[in-house]
DNA sequence: TAGATTGTTAATCGATTAACAATC
DNA sequence: TAGATTGTTAATCGATTAACAATC
């Protein structure tokens, strides 16, 4: 009876979306009411043919001539992306990186509601940060299970990370959003995104050097400058 | 007389590489001499023909036979991802975001020496985080001029961030790494990577949603209790 | 009607994977 | 020598881009 076919969608797809959906919300505001791809593809330097593959991708179809509705982008996506049924979320680790995420009030928007913090430091169990409570690490798993949370955030120092993300399993998280330098090994079902900045960083330095040795900068004088100005 | 051509290498390659490094470094302090592609591949669940593209890329050669020579790999990835050159970076936006980022001290390792952070709040500015001063926001370009700072990380509010960026460009910036969730508008010779974590949460977001569907969980009763235990 | 824009199919491009030869 | 592993070329796969028909 169910007639939609479960394809996938590409990765790069998925993160576009959100970008066309913030867009599409500005001009929302500014009351457009139609927009074309080939609107979008300038504003975020993208091919419109891809901006109306990545739109069929997410199930929503415009109108010949006419080009989209607007609003019905903005819902389609909304939808597309389960940002209209947000799931629960814990967050382990209760350091800089986790203080930080919890303080993304705009994740509610996206789906995430984080309704707890975990952390092993009993200096830091039963403090409130950015509104919600520390609780102990060794709580998580039975919590994770009777709370029936979905998602696991982890944002644990690197060699915590494997056994944070042993007891979200063992707890029934489906999905987990890893801020920890490592590969984590979990069974094959539960969906593991990786924020390794490291890996980011990596790139952009690659690339930096590249720029550099093509185009070089920065004389020695100034250099010397330099020294004298921060110290 | 430079024979090198700047054959340009995939960003799948380069956000590979680190992992590559991290395991080996691992190998080494087991005083592990040699690796195979295959004994990389399957720590971190990769193709090893991949694995070997991608150190072919980086300029590393192996033997056959015998494998790759550990220290050899760790230090032509560092040598490759440009990490052996510190370049010198600044920090705009001492929130949340912006103070754990100055508390990652391994960026040092990877080529990131952050050497201030910059913030328009009179009541942070002077003060220091992480050991790092933060200075007055209308001091950036100036001070990136003169130091011939390289590297700018934008981590203030989505609606300044254009307006800091632009800042960065004219203070003589090369890349930008802008966790700010915005597209910005940058000469074509910036370097510029985006750290949207809403277009991450967004990918993880989608994929949930299709888990919960092809196999959903929690029975009503279960999520009465949740109710319960929270409040 | 004419023209702009979507929808859709085909072509291109690039990355991954497979096959196999070279080599220690 | 035999066998394992690299190096390298070919095949596959998937995403992007181009071409063009459909349509309002």
């Amino acid at each position: 009876m169910n007639t939609e076919l479960p394809k996938t969608v590409s990765e790069p797809t998925l993160k576009r979306l959100p970008l066309y959906h913030h867009f599409l919300k500005e001009l929302l505001q500014r009351e457009q009411e139609a927009v074309s791809c080939t609107d979008i593809g300038e504003e975020l330097n993208l091919d419109p043919t891809q901006v109306r593959k990545d739109l069929e991708a997410a199930g929503i179809s415009g109108r010949p001539r006419i080009g989209y509705a607007t609003a019905a982008v903005v819902d389609g996506i909304e939808r597309f992306l389960g940002w209209k049924k947000v799931s629960e979320a814990f967050l382990v680790g209760a350091g800089s990186m986790g203080s930080a995420l919890l303080g993304y009030r705009k994740f509610e928007e996206c789906g995430l509601k984080i309704v707890a913090a975990f952390d092993r430091d009993p200096a830091k169990v039963g403090r409130k940060i950015h509104g919600k409570h520390v609780l102990a690490l060794d709580k998580l798993t039975d919590l994770a299970q009777r709370m029936h949370v979905l998602i696991g955030i982890i944002t644990v120092p690197a060699v915590e990370a494997q056994a944070v993300a042993d007891a979200l399993v063992a707890g029934g998280v489906r999905a987990i959003w890893n801020f920890a330098p490592v590969r984590l090994r979990v069974p094959e079902h539960i969906i593991v995104h990786n924020e390794d900045l490291y890996c980011s960083l990596a790139s952009l330095s690659q690339k930096l050097g590249q720029a550099l040795e093509a185009n070089p900068a920065e004389p020695v004088t100034a250099r010397r400058l330099r020294t004298a100005t921060l110290s």
